[in-house]
DNA sequence: ACAAAAGTGTTTATATTACACCCATGC
DNA sequence: GCATGGGTGTAATATAAACACTTTTGT
């Protein structure tokens, strides 16, 4: 126990909270999690989800983005709650409930840095996933579920894309998620009925085939999922 | 500020953590809502959904349990998390962080019994509900919703009902809920292919009409309603 | 015999699945 | 001209929606 300055006083006993974020990515075909490698006890020198205090004036969303930024260098789109995780003793230290966000965003031009908790950072592959810290095993499959589900339900799955991107593009993020192959008209039917991407009549050229046409969030749709993003 | 045995101190301010109850019921082709009136301030006399703090040495939704019960008197089945409302400034005094469950009960049988911190408690009309204390609409919102999505993919109404019930009405429940009307056939083949009612063989009589069979949850479904039930 | 809700099938429209070939480019 | 992924339509099947009459009881 610290005993330097002990400023805040409660009649009674108080949790800490915390946030942890599941990021996925999905880089040449494969789901991948972002995680850090823990520079402190507990569980020094394992494997676990980005996270950390939340401040006093701070939402748990900004909490979130902020700790994200902080840890690892990533600034977040699409952020999602997937639920609060407080069953005594996850934390060996203290009482510790955490809040769980989601997020996704594309594999393309960013650069992780480690920050000041944690010894490092890197992509790990879905499956198989190291041993994670804590409970970040049962976190990480609710978040995953979470994805899984909107996935089928709408189309969320150019949030792992660059703004512009092709539609076989988007189909192999599909396939990364569920595991599993797509029948490419048939997708392509279901991307139409759904109204949320148009062309921008750009082509993907360079390689040595037929180049592909490009595609962005139509614009209905991008302040559609705007609105989905927070919930606090 | 309290200066009585301040007993717990903590280098860092420390948010206090709370669970809030979203219970509804259907009484009479209703969908209703269990409301306490606050004894004590902020909010004083304002309607708000049941809940309290949660102790350091148990997981949040056996909180919401035991809080439920204390309350209000009512004991709860079927529960499940709706997410953790967080914005600073929600509670007019302190941080708070409140993890919200939602619940579903049956209407008969019941004895509400309000306990120390309220006032009064009773169900409410869901449409149109009083003003609510603190950003309880908010949550209501959130788990009217959970419930709607819920009903709409897999069979949790007959949570609604005792545990013998009509055809009839688990129907009513699912139009109390989602606030429109069923074609009765059309109904009754989704209920059969879901295979999760079973018939009891008895019938319900004393009416002056064709007595209607009564059904139960049958027993591989209530195997698996059980494992749905509470995430930490 | 009448009122009141229970129970029961068929037809139509819609959504999902399965499946194979030509096209545009780089080398 | 050949290799490579891009792009397109149709028929079969499964799922969901619309719709009306007979049955059983109590009074």
């Amino acid at each position: 126990m610290s005993t330097k300055k002990a400023a805040y006083t409660y009649e009674y006993p108080h949790p800490s909270v915390t946030v942890d974020m599941v990021i996925f990515t999905v880089r040449e075909r494969r789901l991948e999690l972002l995680l850090i490698e823990r520079g402190g006890e507990p569980f020094k020198g394992s494997w676990a989800l980005p996270g950390g205090f939340v401040r006093m004036d701070e939402d748990l969303s900004d909490a979130a983005v902020r700790e994200l930024q902080e840890e690892t260098g990533i600034t977040v789109r699409y952020l999602r709650q997937v639920g609060a995780f407080g069953r005594p003793g996850r934390d060996p230290r203290e009482r510790v409930i955490s809040v769980a966000f989601g997020a996704i965003i594309p594999s393309t031009g960013l650069t992780l840095a480690a920050g000041t908790d944690a010894a490092n950072v890197r992509w790990w592959p879905f499956d198989p996933l190291p041993p994670l810290a804590f409970d970040h095993g049962e976190i990480v499959k609710a978040a995953h579920d979470h994805i899984v589900d909107q996935l089928s339900r709408s189309l969320i799955a150019f949030q792992f894309l660059p703004a512009e991107f092709t539609l076989t593009e988007l189909q192999q993020v599909h396939e990364a998620i569920q595991g599993g192959e797509l029948d490419k008209r048939n997708f392509r039917k279901w991307i139409a009925s759904l109204d949320t991407v148009e062309p921008t009549g750009r082509k993907r050229g360079g390689e040595q085939h037929r180049p592909a046409e490009l595609y962005r969030l139509s614009k209905a749709a991008a302040r559609l999922s705007r609105t989905e993003s927070g919930r606090t």
